[in-house]
DNA sequence: CTCCAGGGATGAT
DNA sequence: ATCATCCATGGA
């Protein structure tokens, strides 16, 4: 079990970790228990260093970047925040909710991890290291179903089929823009817009995607579009990637 | 007990 | 194209 201090400049771990973006991480004593990748990590902060106490990887070697590396790419700690926050509208609201989520940081999430968490998105809270996607592809709809997925199993386990065959490379489709990275996650089973987004943002890291969940949605009818009808999904999604621009995941 | 939760697929207008 | 319904499970 290592331990290691490293520096967090404007970066703010609770927020970061609580925003909804990934699921796994628990509050434990001052800091949090979880993972990166498979290396079990707990870590906690003190205003601007990260203490941060590793496991060994199940097979170790494989990984060849140093701990404090792994840290501050996990948790994007070279996103230029300031940058990202000062491209956002200068609106009321996108005021507000900057100030209010100051040093919240839109980490980088393994691609499988963040595409099977956010099918199973309806369910909180339950998974901690989530399986591999060839774990999840050599089990059945009936044993998926004792770990309470309900009818997500079926898309679960037809989306870790096509991962763990190598029908769908997650990481080749890193090499695409964003239209078509959402275009080939969106013919996922069990993956529509919404969930799309959420693992464009969180997972292959186009800041630009803006996942609208029916929270969202209402936030986005009642402060920006408060009288407008006939507002479909497709129409509202259009609208706000338009005005939120190239960081809209971090207005999100 | 009732309601609904950070959606998606499907079949009906 | 756009809309309504169902889908399991669990917590408030």
């Amino acid at each position: 079990m290592k331990l290691i201090e490293t520096p967090a400049l404007d970066f703010d771990l609770a927020m970061t970790l609580g925003s909804g973006q990934v699921f796994h991480w628990e509050k434990l004593g001052d800091g949090f228990l979880g993972a990166m990748g498979d290396r079990p990590v707990y870590v906690e902060q003190r205003e601007d260093v990260l203490k941060v106490r590793c496991g060994e990887t199940p097979q170790p070697a494989r990984e060849t970047r140093a701990l404090p590396r792994i840290i501050a790419d996990y948790f994007a700690l070279d996103h230029p925040l300031a940058e990202i926050c000062a491209s956002f509208p200068d609106d009321p609201v996108m005021r507000a909710a900057t100030k209010f989520c100051r040093g919240l940081r839109i980490i980088r999430q393994p691609k499988w991890e963040c595409l099977a968490t956010f099918i199973c998105s309806s369910m909180k809270q339950v998974v901690h290291i989530f399986p591999k996607a060839d774990r999840i592809a050599g089990s059945s709809e009936k044993e998926l179903r004792k770990c309470a997925l309900g009818y997500r199993a079926k898309n679960l386990l037809a989306t870790a089929r096509l991962v763990a065959s190598g029908d769908v490379d997650l990481e080749k489709l890193a090499a695409l823009s964003d239209v078509d990275l959402c275009a080939r996650l969106g013919e996922l089973p069990g993956v529509g817009a919404k969930v799309a987004n959420c693992v464009m943002l969180f997972a292959y890291e186009r800041l630009r995607a803006f996942p609208i969940d029916v929270w969202i949605e209402r936030v986005l009818r009642e402060k920006y579009f408060p009288r407008a009808r006939r507002l479909n999904a497709a129409r509202l999604q259009a609208c706000t990637e338009g005005y939120f621009g190239d960081h809209g995941g971090y207005s999100q």
